[in-house]
DNA sequence: ATGCAAATGCAATTCACATGCAACTACAGA
DNA sequence: TCTGTAGTTGCATGTGAATTGCATTTGCAT
């Protein structure tokens, strides 16, 4: 009895739950995945992934997207035109937008929470809109 | 006589020469598109634009990609799989790309040139790597 | 003026993603 | 434990941007 191959799948299920979604397997799957891999996944690897499973592609496509607007997963564009997507750590806490240095080359996506704007750019950058988020990109220095 | 409607054109089609490209009208018509534009435009503006002209989807395509790879446009994609290009302005001196401010809600993207970071945040983004490209995302005044 | 590589027009295609709808299922309540 | 139903899924189809193949045309060096 006891520690059965339950990994955490239950620890997952709750996390699914508290964002008002279900857990249903093929989100269960998708996010063990993504928890598994060292960078974000794009909708056609998860569904690769997942299609053993018989999880149909606009299935993984719908979970992906709604996850990622549910706060679960956040989702990038190296500039390659192709959604990418990986876990929002819990620990990463700081619900805050700060600043993201996104890799075009690998794909990590690093939070900067100590970079800022210059108050003038700042005051500027008012005079456009309210801004929710401030995003780099570059090559990482792993990749170049 | 002089000043004739000659406009730009001569410096324009010497431009495109001197990459190596032929100056032929849908490219003279698409740099100075471009240069009027007062923000980066996507393949399918320009191409609504030079329609009237006669200009087929497919040249512009290739046109805007082509004189992208030769480094008279600036090729970028702000996060709605769309590309979009902008004169890479010789005046402007720095070919280094000036930040975008694109809204979440109508798509307008508008360029910051004067938006900066600052300088601590400029040596912390080193750390990170090679900063290529600078987005702001959020709702720009016409839409909240 | 002339030749030919470069460029163009048109149609068809690819690729990533989105959607409509009927069937299914997680899960709250009986 | 059983059941109703709103949330999900599978399948097929649609969409919109970008790309490609190929025959024809054209810029421009000679």
């Amino acid at each position: 009895m006891t520690a059965r191959k339950s990994d955490n799948s239950e620890s997952i299920k709750l996390a699914i739950r508290e964002t008002g979604l279900r857990a249903t397997p093929a989100r269960i799957a998708t996010l063990k995945l993504l928890h598994k891999a060292t960078s974000p996944l794009t909708h056609a690897e998860v569904a690769a992934e997942l299609q053993s499973l018989g999880v149909d592609k606009a299935t993984v496509f719908r979970n992906l997207n709604d996850m990622a607007t549910a706060g679960l997963l956040r989702r990038t564009e190296l500039g390659d035109r192709v959604w990418r997507f990986e876990l929002v750590s819990e620990d990463d806490g700081h619900g805050s937008a700060h600043p993201h240095f996104v890799c075009v080359d690998c794909g990590t996506v690093s939070c900067m929470d100590e970079i800022k704007l210059t108050a003038g750019s700042l005051r500027l950058s008012q005079e456009f809109g309210e801004v929710t988020e401030i995003l780099l990109r570059g090559h990482c220095n792993d990749c170049e």
